[in-house]
DNA sequence: TTGGAATGTCAACAAGACTGACATAAACTG
DNA sequence: CAGTTTATGTCAGTCTTGTTGACATTCCAA
């Protein structure tokens, strides 16, 4: 036999290896792969949250006010997905805790230009620094091939609508 | 001069190009990149489960079920990793609209094994195939090299406590 | 100048995580 | 067999973080 697909009921030899990857299975522990890594991405800030009484919703916050100072309330909107009042909460208390500043705007006296303070800085590099150590061992386990391929379908997971958020956020940021 | 690097502060060029990847800069956007992708990855499902009156957990319980009918629930609280109250209540619900049957251990009486019902499997089979597309998609967008990469940054960025759960998982579905 | 759009705040509610306490039944152990 | 441990379930209460609805302020344009 010339080739052995033909006999296979699935025809998946059919395909070549080159497919293989897109099987069902793999597909599968794609899935579950990202299910536990994420949780393994969040669990060192999330330790360290915890110790200020502050949650995952503050260090997204944090870390999105430190790209990008002196933001509006709506671009943090844009890029965080949730509903002003549910980020309105976790603003007022990190402004209330001194590691934000709220002022408003100049032009447009509606709107709220937010910054770290030295002490929400000072917290945010904490959590960052946590999170890069994870990540910075991940990246140097695996070598820089590794690495581009996970951004690269990371990149295609993403929808279209966060792209632009995403990406709007790294024009402004450089 | 030979070596350029001498005179730049960082001295980023001296590691050379292989380094690269392990700057704070390419750590911060392989964080966002996480961030932004887990959301798309979470998307699809979500605006089913949502239909049927569930969350995301209850997506969680009706996936590690499926992969290992016949579970019982301390299994699924080490996978899970959250409390017994915290699962019991999405168990209880499962189980009160028929997705899920909960059926007396025959060797040991106190466990519980789970397994899906016919409904329960319509409605995890709607929610894996939702996001196997985007996956599916994102995968062949990139192309297998990509993706060995990513799943090698993934399994490398997971906790250790996490893997031994994974693998166990992965060796009684197999 | 007036009405609509944008921005932000307050209040109330729901999902889903948590802890603590307790009950039951079965299995194990001395 | 008595006592302990294990597996599971439940009740009550709290916290974070999402949601809607209602409302105030500000800007802009007809």
């Amino acid at each position: 036999m010339e080739n052995p697909s033909l006999s296979h009921p699935l025809g998946h030899r059919a395909m070549g290896e080159t497919l293989l990857y897109l099987t069902d299975d793999q597909l599968r522990q794609g899935i579950e792969a990202m299910f536990f890594a994420y949780r393994g991405f969040t669990a060192d800030p999330d330790r360290i949250l915890e110790l200020h009484g502050y949650g995952r919703a503050h260090h997204r916050a944090l870390h999105f006010i430190n790209g990008a100072p002196g933001t509006n309330v709506n671009n943090l909107l844009q890029i965080l997905g949730v509903t002003k009042q549910s980020l309105n909460r976790v603003l007022r208390k990190l402004i209330a805790d001194g590691l934000v500043t709220s002022q408003i705007g100049q032009r447009d006296k509606r709107e709220r230009h937010l910054a770290l303070t030295k002490t929400g800085h000072a917290l945010e590099q904490k959590l960052s620094d946590a999170q890069r150590r994870r990540m910075r061992s991940a990246f140097r386990q695996v070598g820089p091939e590794a690495v581009a391929g996970f951004r690269k379908v990371l990149e295609a997971m993403m929808d279209p609508d966060m792209m632009t958020a995403y990406s709007q956020l790294r024009e402004d940021g450089a």
